[in-house]
DNA sequence: GGCCGTCCATGAAAAAAGTTCATTATCAGC
DNA sequence: GCTGATAATGAACTTTTTTCATGGACGGCC
């Protein structure tokens, strides 16, 4: 009888735009792939058409679709405007995030998501702590700190929440003419008497170290340096080989700059969490920086798989 | 987690609004006041706080309410918008639509609600079917027209559909000084003698005479006029009693011209449907024809009931 | 003050969605 | 013709929404 179409769909209709696909999209929502198809077959058989091409990527969307899209796009900035302004009514707008961070890589997504939030949360007071910690849950307890980006939620911590961020590739980077390239993947051994090249961190924090080089027993040499591209010189002239993010490198690869190389039979992964004390973490701009955190990388870092 | 606002709630708020109160607001959405009570108190625990105050009528929003408010008005209209695009896009903008009017106080409303079904509808033609005429139904089965408010559901009838709209109560007009005027309430007996004063049409079409007057046996001097205001001059200056719908009449009772009087221990009550031919019945203007006319009522007639 | 009538709240039960799971279908790229 | 990625599907399951039945609060009215 009336209406049936709720801002549920309409999420669903511009995370499918967003992510590309159904599956991607129902990544972003928390959701299932199966869940989303339902939904939209649901709207479809109410308007009496299909929304979307199903084999086109980017979905190209129908009439139908794409005027339903049109609504979304009107609707859910108002709505986010809204809740924002709800969340301020309920919790006031001030704070402070001071921001840990572990890994060099992360400044690339996280400076978006920080710019994200200034818009958002223009009275909280965001800092980024010092360079390159170690201990950042360390920070949080000595209060020196409100957020940290970490890799691995160290063992359950009184007085401080996890929240998991995305799960990505780290893959061997290597010249294109290395004798290792076309191995369908690289084991510990294989890096023996290689020069790996780093960023300026100490072992512990490395991956590759840590989880593939310690426990086989095999020492390299290193060499660091601060930037990317600095770093991936290195390697296409030959100095040695790094291990990165598939995502902090993939346009080099596409472009055929470098090669990569997966480690391991299943490729080598690393996750990342936001550690935040408990109480802050139910706090409207606390969760609200985790999503765009989430949001943001997902949407702009290829290969990455939400936690 | 993430933001479980709906269009629903929306709905449930503007209704809220424009119905005064949260049972009335519950009777446009065909809900129970039940469901709208949690959906609110749903909301009132997410944003943390109430929504409105409760015993002023018409209500009070608060900050958060209003803000939802402000929310709703943004978005449902666009959403509306959608929808009737959509629906073109399904059934095509043309048609027609003859409507065939049983009873005379029905122009009232009908006209508002046609005013409003030719912005949405520009390209449907809409005309009203010659004067008053006894059969409207008939006059679907031959074609003469598409659309028949009538007062009581033929028994079912085959290619005919009924849409129910909504249901009053017929009170009796009296002079302010009549006798009659202090009864609880009047019965059959109480007409013989008076004159009954009525619009001019045939006796099987006034429901006093054909529920009350006719079941008694009684019989009445009838005298008749066109207008409402007419005819509530002669009630006024003693000529006679009528008949008529109290939201037709509300206003001049409230405001002293005449009195009222139930008619028979419960009250009289008409019902009003909508009868369409069983294709047409489904197509979306004519759905939307239905809708208009049961809200538009709901809103502007006061002390009906939605059937 | 007691009695109604109206309005809202509430908890439990019922109904209706919405979601997931497990599997199958489709299709593009090798 | 495989294989991998994407979407569809039906049934089971879960969660949410709604109703039902009832009670409390408030205001007007003899």
């Amino acid at each position: 009888m009336s209406s049936l179409l709720e801002l549920r769909h309409l999420r669903t209709l511009t995370a499918l735009r967003d992510a590309g696909n159904l599956s991607r999209a129902a990544e972003l929502l928390n959701l299932t792939q199966s869940a989303l198809s339902h939904q939209i077959k649901l709207l479809e058989s109410v308007y009496g058409g299909v929304l979307f091409e199903r084999k086109s990527t980017p979905p190209r969307f129908t009439a139908i679709g794409a005027r339903l899209l049109e609504l979304s796009d009107l609707l859910l900035p108002r709505v986010d405007a809204a809740e924002l302004d709800l969340a301020r009514l309920a919790a006031g707008t001030a704070g402070q995030l001071r921001i840990a961070v572990e890994c060099h890589t992360c400044f690339d997504w996280l400076m978006p998501a920080m710019d994200a939030f200034r818009d958002r949360w223009p009275e909280v007071e965001m800092d980024i702590v010092s360079g390159f910690n170690p201990d950042p849950v360390g920070l949080i307890h000595q209060d020196r700190a409100d957020f940290a980006v970490i890799s691995e939620p160290d063992d359950i911590v009184r007085g401080v929440d996890f929240h998991p961020l995305f799960r990505f590739e780290i893959v061997a980077i290597l010249a294109r003419g290395h004798s290792l390239v076309d191995k369908p993947w690289l084991e510990a051994a294989d890096f023996a008497g290689e020069t790996l090249i780093t960023y300026p961190v100490s072992d512990e924090m490395l991956d590759v170290v840590r989880q593939v080089l310690i426990p086989a027993g095999i020492t390299v040499q290193r060499r660091s340096t601060e930037l990317t591209v600095a770093l991936l010189q290195l390697v296409a002239s030959g100095r040695g080989i790094a291990a990165l993010p598939l995502w902090a490198v993939k346009s080099y690869l596409d472009r055929g700059y470098v090669r990569s190389c997966p480690i391991g039979p299943g490729g080598l992964h690393g996750s990342l969490y936001g550690a935040c004390a408990s109480q802050l973490s139910t706090s409207p701009y606390v969760t609200d920086f985790v999503r765009l955190m989430r949001e943001n990388c997902f949407l702009s870092l290829p290969g990455i798989t939400l936690l």
